[in-house]
DNA sequence: GCCACGATCAACCTTTTGGTTGATGCCCGG
DNA sequence: CCGGGCATCAACCAAAAGGTTGATCGTGGC
């Protein structure tokens, strides 16, 4: 039987070598190719393909240094845009934020692993994500079972264009008039937003939206 | 000449792996053991040492999932916690902010690499840090000259420490419980904090200490 | 049609922050 | 040895933010 073939994209040198060196020393595994972001693994998808010798995974990063993100590129993929068929692929990456999971997920990704993970859970993912199936790491897999029992209440679209205001140091006046609504609206939507993020003030409102990637980071 | 025996401190056994295959390719540098975290560096420190071939140089993350952190470790081992003469550390992490860098040279690591550098700026630094000379990264040389040349901005260390702990969204008086000073203190921080950044409030110095990268936001 | 919910506003009150002044002790460099 | 930056604290006042109650107006769903 022929080896797993796979990509490795990851904008860490070191952590290229290191999935190098560990993927290598499993039988029945190849790193066929490694790409530093997502564009260059889209140039690397379509180089195998065209070569006869298609990867039959992908292992991504989340965080790229620069160039295309691993979302976006996850997204890429499997809208076939590197050929057909579009091969799955296995998010490989440090944090396991509510938002990075859903995202990835939401753009097709196949299996969610933590860096951290010791060589054989990773090993098992590279191979379970060959043969189709999903692999999610234990700590994800809790993540969403318990996001599953209790969702948390969402943001409206202008709580979060509040807070995103909130985030720049702007205070409650200079909100109410870049907004056109008065002071008092603003504390109100406050009140509802400390409610949904279960805090108290503006200062943990932050720190909460922006750990969740509710609003963007600066 | 002998060669350059280095331990690895990384809580990810993919990074690990990736410095010991990166490393083992150069000429004069031997991965003498590795730890997961800044206690079993210690451990490992003291065991070489008493082995008879202590470490030339440690190589340090500053994340470490669990146990005890970077700058901890680095500052214990300078203090000789792990026998005597203390090997240079060198601090070889992801993040660039402010923050990381001064606390990682106040505990006395003599170089500051970022785990995206090529493997033969990663070379070199080991090299240089074993000759007991200093290595920094391009990117973090180019900040300190930065704010060498332009004064504006220099938090001290400990208005650095209670800007992160604002941007968790703690309050006043939590953080002075916190830093074990009163809340007087605390305040008088904070307007010294607003005059060197030009802000008049937390949320605001959040912002700009984020954007200046003096503070670590993810 | 009615109900739920989001967005809007007001009045009132409490707590937290911000701003100022002034003071002490420490350590470093000229 | 003296000035200056840093860290510490206190008292006081003004401003901003937080918390509560209650209200109006659309919109979209059942």
């Amino acid at each position: 039987m022929n080896d797993i073939r796979v990509l490795l994209v990851d904008d860490h040198p070191v952590v290229r070598a290191g999935l190098r060196a560990m993927l290598s020393d499993f039988e029945g595994i190849t790193v066929a190719a490694e790409a530093a972001d997502g564009g260059a693994a889209l140039a690397e998808l379509s180089r195998l393909h065209t070569l006869g010798e298609p990867a039959d995974v992908v292992l991504m990063d989340l965080q790229m240094g620069a160039g295309m993100d691993g979302v976006t590129a996850t997204g890429r993929i499997k809208a076939g845009d590197a050929g057909q068929p579009a091969p799955p692929v296995l998010i490989l990456t440090t944090y396991d934020s509510d938002a990075d999971i859903l995202a990835a997920v939401e753009a097709g990704a196949s299996g969610y692993m933590l860096k951290d993970a010791p060589p054989e859970q990773i090993r098992q993912a590279v191979v379970a994500a060959a043969a189709g199936q999903t692999a999610l790491a234990p700590e994800v897999a809790a993540r969403l079972l318990g996001r599953i029992r209790n969702p948390e209440p969402a943001l409206s679209a202008r709580e979060i264009q509040l807070l995103e205001l909130v985030a720049t140091g702007l205070g409650n006046r200079a909100i109410a008039r870049q907004l056109f609504i008065s002071e008092a609206t603003v504390k109100t939507h406050l009140v509802h937003i400390y409610g949904k993020l279960g805090v108290d003030n503006r200062t943990a409102a932050i720190s909460v939206a922006t750990q969740r990637r509710i609003i963007r980071r600066f």
